[in-house]
DNA sequence: CTCCCATGTCTACGACTGTAGACAACTAAG
DNA sequence: CTTAGTTGTCTACAGTCGTAGACATGGGAG
């Protein structure tokens, strides 16, 4: 106990890593059901058992996953400290939805997830403890958690539809239009609300 | 031959219909992967053997519930009818989406499938057959698919982040208020968006 | 009444799932 | 060198999955 563990081969900290790295690659890729123990220890190196011994079970592993993730960048990151977010999410969105890579976003392995119950709450725990209050405390006005809230929908439902479902529209739209689209959106969300009843009659 | 069918036990065309309601209530709960062949026959009185031998497979099974339940009424189903179709839309989708039951709705279903690669692909095209040129053609203006599409993603959004990840603000919001966040998106994208570069200024 | 096809059930198979427990190998301390 | 504990593998189990083939049953047609 003189010093601590200094290089190993046998390196469990970095064996942790590769499973979370693998898993979230998985997760992302397929879903929590549709993702299996064999294949995520596969995409690590080890053997379906370390999972477990690692993180107790595939359940507690998909939370791990979230929470790093959700926790590392996304499209909402500092997106809020410029002077127009509306755009920098939007372009952030439609740049990260571009590829035909599945990225490895939080969003993406919660609505890949979400036909589960238990991801589905997990997924509902993790974004109200990384994004809600931010994205809330970002906005002026009343409404500030819906309106959060729905900017997470738009977010969620353009991944989904873009990237999942693969609609032809927005998978094979130029990114431009498509930012140009996304932006007021956002930006209508961002604005405080009318005060009350009086629609704007254009 | 001399007539048709009258009324027998062994009801052939009642039995499909019935397994037809049960996949379509078994999917839209658990989506395709989580919904078992045998649960769904379960729901209808039947075995499961007779799930594969009236639609072929499980995977043709899908493809049929999701042109069955598209083909039916939905949140955009006759709401450009009247004159104020936004808050038609998301008057409907908040009521849709109100209830603690699930939605047997073709968006909820092709949402909780997605994760299953071949599930999204027959999402994409009942779709794209049933819903994507009604709206398309009720839009005037360019890049009318591209709103169209960015509608659809607005309302499967909502859909999965109010229904399935149950985020706090989208699930226990008021509905008046969600609706009044609602309707002005939807506007945004039914109107003609602004000619090119100059964004509004407020 | 009798035949025959449509309608439905039963058994079973191979593959896959998440996970538990026993065993092996390697590393670091005494 | 010996010992002990961490790190990883192997085997196995009980269960579910979609589906194929053989068998039962009921009802309309001759």
């Amino acid at each position: 106990m003189t010093e601590r563990v200094t290089t190993r081969t046998r390196n469990a900290a970095a064996t942790r890593a590769a499973i979370l790295a693998s898993a979230r690659r998985a997760f992302a890729r397929a879903g929590y059901n549709g993702a299996g123990v064999r294949e995520i220890a596969e995409g690590a190196g080890v053997t379906a058992m370390l999972v477990n011994r690692y993180f107790g079970s595939k359940e507690q592993l998909l939370a791990e996953v979230a929470a790093d993730t959700m926790s590392g960048p996304g499209v909402l990151t500092e997106a809020f400290k410029g002077d127009d977010p509306a755009r920098e999410i939007a372009a952030r969105l439609v740049a990260l939805t571009g590829t035909d890579a599945t990225p490895l976003d939080g969003f993406q392995i919660m609505l890949r997830s979400a036909s589960s119950a238990r991801a589905a709450e997990i997924g509902r725990e993790q974004i109200e403890a990384h994004h809600m209050k931010t994205v809330a405390n970002a906005l002026k006005g009343p409404l500030a958690p819906e309106r959060a809230a729905m900017m997470m929908a738009l977010i969620a439902g353009f991944q989904a539809m873009r990237q999942m479902i693969a609609l032809t529209p927005l998978a094979r739209g130029a990114p431009e239009d498509l930012t140009r689209l996304l932006a007021p959106l956002l930006q209508q969300l961002i604005e405080a609300p009318a005060a009350e009843k009086p629609r704007r009659r254009r």
